[in-house]
DNA sequence: AGTATTATCTAAGTTACTTCA
DNA sequence: CTTGAAGTAACTTAGATAATA
């Protein structure tokens, strides 16, 4: 209160039983006007477009052209700059919520785009094993004859073998052996928590026990695009962000 | 040199009032 | 005419900083 000596003696005796705010209230400017005239507004903004903090001779210098008190250009910058901020923060908001947004459009298409891809695997490979299945059958009627420890012996390893047959087409070994697809800082052997279980059944819908070598044909892939350490820091800032505004975002089961 | 006090400024939040749909 | 929301000038408070004793 050092500043425009709005708060002289005077006033304090005058009005000795008002609250200490009312009586401030009270003090409006010399003509007893609210708002500042367009002209004074005018000329405020034009200060604040070169500078958003007034040096005090230029604030005097501004209030005596204006015909305010310095105390009133002082405010009327501090509240400027308030407005100001909150208005860049809307902007700054605004621009993040649409990037987010293409990016979450974009996520559903990848996602639609890979759903396909899988069902598509799924189908090559158990039409695969169907044929193979039935080549067996009859080459076993024909060899029927031979040792049964044998046979049953070389089928086990056939049955081993056979999901290495369809995997190389997907995966992608790094160096060290790892499986990756894009994603080559990942072991996706260690989000085995039941998490990535439910985005499988989830992909794999009407399968009621999806055999273990179509599972591992959609593993690296899944992994990669759910693993909670890739998407957990993602999903903690997007929420925050959500949380202020809607909540329908349908993908956001996904990542629960 | 280090410390306490004072003055000044600012951001953030609030109040009282006006304007307008 | 009334009412509620939005805008605005002025205010309070708390923290930072610089000058001074």
């Amino acid at each position: 209160m050092t500043e425009g000596g709005e708060y002289s003696p005077a006033m304090m005796s005058a009005e000795p039983f008002l609250t200490m705010k009312k009586m401030k209230k009270s003090n409006h400017n010399k003509n007893n006007q609210r708002r500042f005239s367009d002209e004074q507004i005018k000329s405020l903004e034009m200060m604040f477009e070169s500078e958003t903090r007034l040096e005090p001779r230029k604030k005097v210098q501004l209030a005596r052209e204006l015909g305010l008190q310095p105390r009133q250009v002082a405010i009327w910058f501090q509240n400027k700059r308030a407005r100001w901020k909150s208005k860049q923060l809307e902007t700054e908001y605004n621009i993040l919520r649409q990037n987010y947004d293409n990016l979450a459009s974009q996520f559903e298409s990848l996602k639609k785009e890979k759903q396909a891809l899988v069902s598509e695997r799924l189908k090559e490979a158990t039409q695969k094993k169907t044929q193979e299945e039935e080549r067996q059958c009859s080459g076993d009627q024909a060899v029927v004859a031979l040792s049964s420890t044998h046979h049953e012996s070389e089928n086990e390893e056939n049955r081993r073998r056979k999901p290495e047959e369809v995997r190389p087409e997907m995966e992608m070994k790094d160096d060290k052996g790892h499986h990756g697809v894009m994603c080559d800082h990942h072991d996706y052997e260690d989000d085995d928590n039941g998490y990535s279980n439910n985005i499988k059944r989830e992909y794999f819908g009407g399968f009621e026990e999806e055999p273990d070598h179509l599972m591992n044909i959609v593993e690296p892939a899944d992994s990669c695009l759910t693993s909670s350490d890739d998407w957990r820091g993602f999903k903690s800032d997007t929420t925050t962000l959500l949380d202020q505004s809607s909540n329908n975002y349908p993908w956001r089961d996904f990542w629960s």
